[in-house]
Order: C-alpha cells, then sequence, then structure tokens
DNA sequence: TCAAATACTGACATTAATGTATATAAAGAC
DNA sequence: GTCTTTATATACATTAATGTCAGTATTTGA
C-alpha cells in the first residue's frame, strides 16, 4: 500500500530549483495537512517526493529554512488569492470571495500552515515582508471603496468595515481548523453544512453595513 | 536570568500525584503558550517545574500521555467554563459571555491547545469523552430557551441559532490565533482594540436574532 | 564530445530528544 | 520510632531526527 522507495539502481531525475523546491514545499504541505504540526519530517518528505533527504537539505539549507519558505509561500498563497480574486472582478459579490478565499483556505492547508506560523511567531520576529495585517487593511479599503456613499470615511466607519473583513477572516480560519470537532452533523454532511454556514456568513455581513454604526462605548 | 536548575544537594519536595500532574501540566501549556507547537519538552518542563525529566514520565507514562492529559484538561477547561457561566447566571448577556469565555481562551492559551489537538486529530480518533460540539449544541439550545419565542423550533431556525454560537466560536479562535498577526494597529493598542472588536461581534450576533431568517439556498 | 556546474545519493556523524533502571528520601500508617 | 509506599533523582540507553561529506550522474553549453 505504501509506496516503496524506489529500487536502488533507478536512474536519477534531474530537477531544476524551482521545479525542485516546489515539489519538496508541495509535499511538506500536505503532509502538515494531513499529519499534525510535527509531520515536518525530512525523510517523508523526500520519500514523498522520491529523492533523498539530503537533497532537501541542499535546497533549503536546513529543516528551519524549508518550514520559512513553507510559511512565506502559504502567506504569499493568501495575499495573493485574494488580491487576484479582487483585481480580476470588481463587481464580486462578497459572498463568493467568502467561498473563494475559504476555499483556498482549507482545501490546501493553508488556514493551519499559517496559523502554525502565527504561533512559531514570538511576535515581534514577523518578517516585514510577510504582512497579512495588510491583506486586512486592502480589503477593507476595497470594499469602503464600493459602497455607496463614498465620502463617508470617518474612524468609525472604517473600523466597522474593517471587523467586518476581520471576522469572516477569523470565520474561515476558525472554521478551517476547528470547524470538523465542533460540528453538530454527521461527518458525511460536513461539506454542505460549510457552505450553508458561508453563505449564511455572508449575508450576515453584508447586512445594513452601509448603515452601520458601531456600538457605544461603554466603559 | 534564566532559572538555574537547584543546587545538587537541594532537599526534596514531594508532591501529592493530583498536585504534581497539576504543576507539570500548568508549566506545559505555559511554554505551549510563549513557544510555538514544538514547544512542549520534558527537559524544559522539568526546568519549569523545578523536578528531573524522569518524574514527568513516572506521572504521565510518556510524552503522548502527557499530550493527551492536556488536550483534556483544555477541552473540559472550555466547555466546563461555558457550562459554569451559563449555570451560574441565566440572564447573562451574550455579550459577557462572548467576553468572558474569550478571555479564558486566549488568557491561557486554551484556543492554541484546542486548535492544536484538532490539528494531531485524525477525523475519526476523538475519544468520545472529549465532544466540543456538544457544547456548541449545548450554547445553542440555552440561548434558544431564552428567547421570545419559544414555540418556533423548526429546523431551520435551529441551525441560524447554532450557526450564529460557531461564528463566536470561529471568530474567538480565529482572533486568539491570528488575531495579532492580522490586526491594524500597533502592539500597545492591541488589547483595547480586541474588546471593542468582541463587544461589536456581540452586537452583531444579537442583531435581530428572535427575527432570523436563514438565507434561502440558491443551488 | 568534452567540460563545467550542480542536483542528487549513500554512508556516516551529531545531536537532542524520549525512555529505562536503579537508588534515595519524603510522608503517612502502625 | 520503624515500615511501607511511592514521588523523586541520577546515570545511562535508545531512538529518531537533522546535518555533513565525498562522490556520482545529469544537464547544459562550448
Amino acid at each position: 500500500m505504501r509506496e516503496k522507495s524506489p529500487p536502488a539502481g533507478t536512474p536519477r531525475r534531474r530537477r531544476s530549483p524551482e521545479v525542485a523546491r516546489r515539489e519538496i514545499l508541495d509535499a511538506a504541505q500536505r503532509l502538515l495537512s494531513s499529519g499534525g504540526p510535527d509531520a515536518i519530517r525530512l525523510q517523508d518528505i523526500a520519500r514523498d517526493v522520491g529523492i533523498s533527504h539530503p537533497t532537501i537539505l541542499h535546497h533549503f539549507g536546513s529543516r528551519d529554512g524549508l518550514i520559512r519558505a513553507l510559511d512565506a509561500r502559504a502567506i504569499h498563497a493568501l495575499t495573493g488569492d485574494v488580491e487576484r480574486i479582487l483585481e480580476g472582478n470588481r463587481n464580486l459579490h462578497p459572498a463568493e470571495l467568502v467561498e473563494r478565499v475559504a476555499e483556498t483556505m482549507d482545501q490546501q492547508g493553508l488556514a493551519r500552515l499559517i496559523a502554525l506560523w502565527a504561533m512559531r511567531e514570538p511576535e515581534a520576529g514577523i518578517p516585514t515582508e510577510l504582512d497579512p495585517a495588510a491583506l486586512v487593511h486592502d480589503v477593507s479599503k476595497l470594499i469602503g471603496d464600493r459602497l455607496d456613499e463614498p465620502d463617508d470615511s470617518s474612524a468609525d466607519r472604517q473600523e466597522a468595515i474593517s471587523f467586518r473583513v476581520r471576522l469572516a477572516v477569523f470565520a474561515m480560519f476558525g472554521q478551517a481548523l476547528v470547524g470538523d470537532v465542533m460540528s453538530p452533523v454527521p461527518p458525511e454532511q460536513r461539506d454542505a453544512e460549510r457552505h450553508r454556514f458561508r453563505r449564511w456568513l455572508a449575508e450576515l455581513l453584508l447586512e445594513r453595513i452601509s448603515a452601520e454604526v458601531p456600538t457605544p462605548p461603554s466603559e
């Protein structure tokens, strides 16, 4: 059942560095998605790709380098995805946006990767080029621009929009990470339920968005 | 700066098994909260507690046993917390509930623990006695009971309530896990922002809850 | 066709963690 | 006090991962 390592005398396949890196990262990501957070083992990844583990070290320097590359790619994939979707279609209904981004996030295990990255990061150590916060900002701005009253750009209103965007992001992370263990429905209905939830969420987020009034501070 | 291991001749302290287990779990949880997912190292935990690492194995059998105990305690802490809050005060405003639960979740690192547990669990392996889904169900029921029209118990309506509860849960997980890296505000304002977000969320969840009409299925 | 560059391998070194064996000492029971 | 139990310690064994090295083979370009 398990893929054997190739019989000793198999001819080598020599990849371009780019392809090699991609295949290695893909395998690592797959393993991390199926197995838990400790599933990034050089031996296992190497077996999956069909190479020997020192080759991984050759391309990434160290296990740590591999993980950094994995994180960077995940974050770029997510932000890039969102930006591409937004750029490509400025009239996209937010429900579509939620659905597509959520799809990316849990299908390819991006949510796990990014959550693990956030756990490892000791707060200050965020490399400047990886900036998920900017994503929230961009999306908020785009949505703000698209609304009826472009002149109303009070801080309160901006925060209200930003909150909605972040709620969507949090919800997608939450669903991807703990959705299954929190689900009341049996496994075979999970997929349908996930989609229903997302549609419902999109509706909720749109409700009264242009009339949004932030809750009065009560402390 | 770092706590030295006690000079060789220090008199032993003999704890009751319960206390020993608790202190060990506390230390493990602290380490996991500050460090990343790989931060559960017997040596480190032992140093933190002030014991030698075989003592941990004595109490938990193996590293794996320790992790299982940690997960179980985290899940019980969360569900127990919610149940206690709900039982103690049936008139509690949902905003308070959100605030208190969220507090527990990120202060003690419960969100991380539970998310990691969910990642490790290979879908089917959920021990029956650990059932976060039941929590969602209970809370939904309680909230449903508390609403104005106790006779309306259609499936749609139940789902709508359950969705709201899950959205709250997802949002809390999301905020605890990736809230910092997604935050547009500088670190010193994070705390205030977290609270504003939660208040805003509670309001959003309450809005029109008794008039809730689920989105018409569109597929 | 030869040469240079380098992706790749196998065998090994190193390390850092978990786990084991045996001994010691603290606490409670008698 | 003495005995029993067992929480704890020290020293060591084991394992399983990462990392190193020296050599091999494949591709590219002259």
